[in-house]
DNA sequence: ACATCTCTGGAATGACGTTCCAGAGACAGA
DNA sequence: TCTGTCTCTGGAACGTCATTCCAGAGATGT
């Protein structure tokens, strides 16, 4: 009499795409993009990196299914019941606060136009301007404004994460803060007038804050903006 | 084997640190940052890549000083003789132009912050948005949003160029363009109906004056800031 | 029972960044 | 002129990575 039915499926937890996925993120966010290879990855699933491409097509499809997942997770459901303003702010930090934890996604919204997870946060923001009273013709603009100033600080801000991980582990954020700007204030006096002379606000600056300032600094933009 | 002649120096000509960046230059604009390798290089040069270590730490550096050396070519010499919000537009679109031409210093720019081609980008701005009138305190804010604006576009385009390079070597970019709109035209009615209302405008529109309109944003937002 | 399909995972492949090292040419001091 | 030292060279080697190959295990349909 044999075995008619197995009790175990294949395997006890069969490969899947998303079960990859989830792996990867997890990878990411611990050892860094760097750290995600198919070997760490395929040791993680108990498998060969062979059985991760019948999945997967390669890493690029990876990282951007990863982001996606990230960036989806971070979209509000329903319509807000706010003021416009307030919603791209709350969209806006949504997409940062995203990125400082998982810095890897600010790379890859920087270098992945067009794609899933930038059409998602585009939509979004776009109704807000839209709600915003901006003029059709407009709205393309002042949206690509937005999402531009968004996944430029992103990037910036994965790299800042990446450099001071590599260089300093252990430093904190205030003392990083304290070497860059010192290093801004030896700059040339001549040929860098201007960096010396907020070398002072690159200390005591917040992030956050600074990031919100600049969403506002484009809001105030399209509400006022000029005729032309 | 003879003793050649001796007339000429060790090489034709030695090599150094600006040769190499100048070839490397030369490689990235051609065959694109992939392109770019050590053996290649090396090739280029009629030398093997232990040669190169010699002159540069390695390939991050090498990156580095290639994009420092083309930003600088696009930063102006003296002070600007127009109004500042030009001067500004002047510099935001030199940025954009180099990275029309070079698409990989987008990348870079987008991340390597505090390096010196964004510290000079960095200063040039500041200067104007100093001489804009913005309140010291407020300067810093200022200047950071156009240039996360500025890398946050670079990138996009850079990587928009790596795709349209790699997919459709020959479309034209008018072509390249009516893809994307179709695909934003064929979205989800309901979940991407902003995307699906500017479709067309992503047809007709052109990235340098979409970029220009963004800075234009961001300057009227600092100038009719909102106390706060 | 057999054939076929899906999925697996270990072994190979080829390219890359980087390091190593034996030594060629330049140069200083004898 | 000889000799040792220093700068610079470039070919070979190393280790790692993404990716491909492939032999076959388990399931499924006939």
């Amino acid at each position: 009499m044999a075995t008619r039915t197995r009790r175990t499926e294949r395997r006890e937890e069969p490969l899947s795409r998303e079960r990859i996925v989830e792996a990867a993120i997890e990878l990411l966010d611990t050892v860094g993009e760097r750290g995600l290879t198919f070997r760490t990855l395929a040791e993680r699933l108990t498998t060969g990196p062979g059985a991760i491409y019948w999945h997967v097509t390669g890493k690029e499809e990876l990282l951007g299914a990863a982001t996606d997942a990230v960036v989806a997770g971070t979209m509000p459901a329903g319509p807000a019941d706010t003021t416009p303003q307030e919603a791209i702010r709350v969209l806006a930090l949504g997409v940062f606060d995203a990125i400082e934890t998982h810095p890897w996604i600010g790379d890859q919204l920087a270098r992945s136009p067009g794609k899933s997870p930038m059409l998602r946060v585009f939509e979004h923001l776009g109704r807000q301007v839209q709600a915003l009273g901006a003029p059709p013709a407009f709205q393309f603009t002042a949206t690509s404004a937005l999402l531009n100033y968004i996944v430029g600080v992103g990037g910036q801000n994965a790299a800042d994460a990446r450099a001071h991980h590599a260089r300093t582990p252990d430093t904190s954020r205030a003392e990083f803060l304290d070497d860059a700007s010192a290093a801004w204030a030896d700059l040339d006096p001549v040929e860098y007038a201007f960096t010396r002379s907020v070398a002072g606000q690159l200390r005591e600056h917040d992030d956050r804050t600074e990031f919100v300032a600049g969403i506002d600094l484009i809001l105030t933009g399209i509400t006022h903006r000029q005729p032309g």
